[in-house]
DNA sequence: AACTAAAAGTTAGCATGCCAAATGTTTGCC
DNA sequence: GGCAAACATTTGGCATGCTAACTTTTAGTT
């Protein structure tokens, strides 16, 4: 019995946790999403990457960043820049104004991360990890059972 | 250092095993999603529930209840009634195809979750869920900094 | 009874996400 | 050099999800 909640718990723990992030950042005025933000990081950790490299760095789809970094592109946090070296890629340019406003989001979202961990030993949250971890071996994009019956 | 990445990975496995488990819900030709399964579940436990107490129990906001139960209806899986007691309300009826869509969906929906719960012991599996449960208190609708500075 | 507040649903607008298909470019092979 | 395969990106279509605004109905107050 109950052992339907488990992913049931993981999907809506989640679903809290992103309206609660996003709003704490609508409230403290920060112009960028979470996801966003995570663009946003890796451009300053290192400036001109490229789509592809920007969606499976964040863990998305590539035609899922085009939108995400559409929306970032519209109020000036990035812009695509042709590469020199490869006409297909494009390399993703992150503005002052888009590092500035990706700090900003940093302290919230440290906040946020700090508040998930308060009230667990780090034991449990390292188990807690592991244990999502896991799922990124188990529930690869090549595994699953997709497609075998045509 | 790399305590950014709890969120992160939260969202990220959450984002890998719901893909996974629509694809095999798609590739076992079940016509519902997880979330759809969700509330022919909780129909065939218990019919005519309102629109309110279903997205109450799915842990959804009404209006994204509203597109859930459209979809469902397209496809006949359930019916909008109206309630002879509150003219406001409606009572959302399960077909026979309804649940019988239902019941293919949680063989493949146990299967996913025996496969989460793969290579940990129960001790672990259960401090798992503890965290996840601890969002619903941390994160509900009514905590967070929202709106505070107006 | 009249007014107000609250509740049930829907709609519109936005942001993720995925997949499949299309376009353009590069690479590998002969 | 030419052709097929692979790669990079975008587009379109669909499904969640939320907030805010709106309609209708009910409940609570005076």
């Amino acid at each position: 019995m109950k052992d339907d909640r488990l992913i049931f718990l993981i999907f809506t723990a989640q679903n809290r946790l992103r309206t609660y992030l996003n709003n704490a950042l609508v409230a403290a005025n920060v112009r960028v999403t979470f996801v966003q933000a995570g663009i946003l990081f890796l451009l300053k950790q290192s400036n001109g990457r490229t789509m592809s490299d920007l969606s499976q760095l964040i863990g998305v789809d590539n035609s899922t960043l085009t939108g995400l970094v559409d929306r970032l592109e519209k109020v000036g946090f990035v812009a695509r820049q042709a590469s020199p070296t490869d006409r297909r890629s494009l390399l993703i340019q992150v503005t002052p104004e888009g590092i500035a406003e990706g700090d900003k989001a940093k302290m919230i979202i440290k906040k946020v991360n700090e508040e998930i961990k308060t009230g667990f030993p780090p034991e449990e949250m390292e188990i807690f990890k592991k244990i999502l971890r896991s799922f990124f071996d188990k529930f690869n994009k090549n595994s699953g059972s997709r497609s075998e019956d045509g």
